[in-house]
DNA sequence: TGCAGCTATGACTGGGTGGTCACATGCGGA
DNA sequence: TCCGCATGTGACCACCCAGTCATAGCTGCA
């Protein structure tokens, strides 16, 4: 949490700061990005980003939080619209890829936060991923018991197998990822490799 | 690639820096990994390892190297035994979980090789890539002409798909992957979410 | 005017890194 | 015995980092 000065400072001053940061920290995971640099390319000296935050690491988060608000109003969209699993899905990537789009700094700062290793971010990361298991796996359950599901699947591989690709969607959002793309591979997931018996698609 | 002094060097040294180096890169990546250490753990002077390396690239190179021709000893085994696609690959990620077990330093190492962003690593882990991109696809098409995959799926989707659920699996190998998840996780992939008109599994 | 308290500063500390180089050592052959 | 060459060495260089602290400036109140 960042110290009630920086929260004092004139708009602008603060607004610059976070600008930098985001900079910093889209381009780089946070064990390699630089405190340095951050307070160089905003002409302010060391000391002064020390009455802001505790340290590296708490500036870090605030980053991070921010990043996140900011796509929770993209992605929120997707479990607002009534629909079922695959359709919530759909729009949930959907918006995420829309927010890539949108905000490319903060989206690498999204990225860049799950491959960190740093002092007790691993544990944090490993809580957060436990949380979605836990509201994914309620979806699924859900949409077993109205028979659009696989009811034979196992829904913590299912969720494994969400959270892996849905990682590397959103990691190479723009670039190899577009629109058409996202379909593609959410189709793979929904049909499964094997040919169908029925209609295959 | 070493120097010839390196393969000069009498057989327990050579394989004793072999050993801490593999520690050292098994623990962290590249660019974390530090060659100071390395050679305080075997005991050697920095100097001398820049007689038998180019420099740090040289030596991590050598090193995965090394990791991936022990893997290939594992995984060569799914290619060689007959069977369609799904036996293919059930054997290939079973084979891999059991070289993770057998080598669990080895295995480190290659999984943080795909992490890496130092230098021209970015590229040549591109090109690995797009290596086993174009094998899996000719594989899938084999599968789809056999009718035994479903033709409606782009296969550059399906292969998208696989190596990111291959890379998660095989990073967690140990950890949360088992035996019978690995199974589990792979019918994920087999049937697919959508629930099936005949016998769903 | 003077004091109090918040804010700004940047030189400095202690620690890390990859890589270098002048020198030392050991060994095989003449 | 002595030379020449491959090998070994570790102090040293230049560079980077996060975080500190004594000092200075500012602002508003009494």
């Amino acid at each position: 949490m960042p110290k009630q000065t920086f929260f004092n400072l004139p708009f602008a001053k603060r607004r610059s700061i976070e600008e930098e940061a985001i900079r910093e920290f889209a381009e780089n995971t946070f064990e390699r990005a630089s405190l340095t640099k951050i307070v160089e390319n905003c002409g302010i000296a060391k000391g002064s980003m020390y009455q802001y935050f505790e340290d590296k690491l708490d500036l870090y988060l605030y980053i991070v939080e921010l990043a996140y608000e900011e796509k929770k109003k993209y992605v929120q969209r997707a479990f607002e619209t009534p629909g079922h699993i695959f359709e919530t899905l759909e729009e949930y990537y959907r918006q995420s890829l829309i927010f890539s789009l949108e905000h490319p700094a903060l989206h690498k700062v999204t990225n860049n936060f799950w491959d960190s290793r740093a002092g007790h971010l691993g544990e944090t990361i490993h809580r957060l991923r436990a949380a979605r298991a836990l509201d994914f796996t309620a979806h699924l359950r859900n949409a077993v018991d109205q028979g659009v599901v696989n009811p034979a699947l196992d829904p913590e591989a299912v969720f494994f197998v969400y959270h892996a690709v849905g990682k590397a969607l959103i990691d190479q959002f723009g670039e190899k990822v577009d629109s058409a793309f996202l379909s593609q591979v959410l189709d793979v997931l929904k049909y499964g490799l094997k040919a169908r018996k029925g209609a295959a698609l």
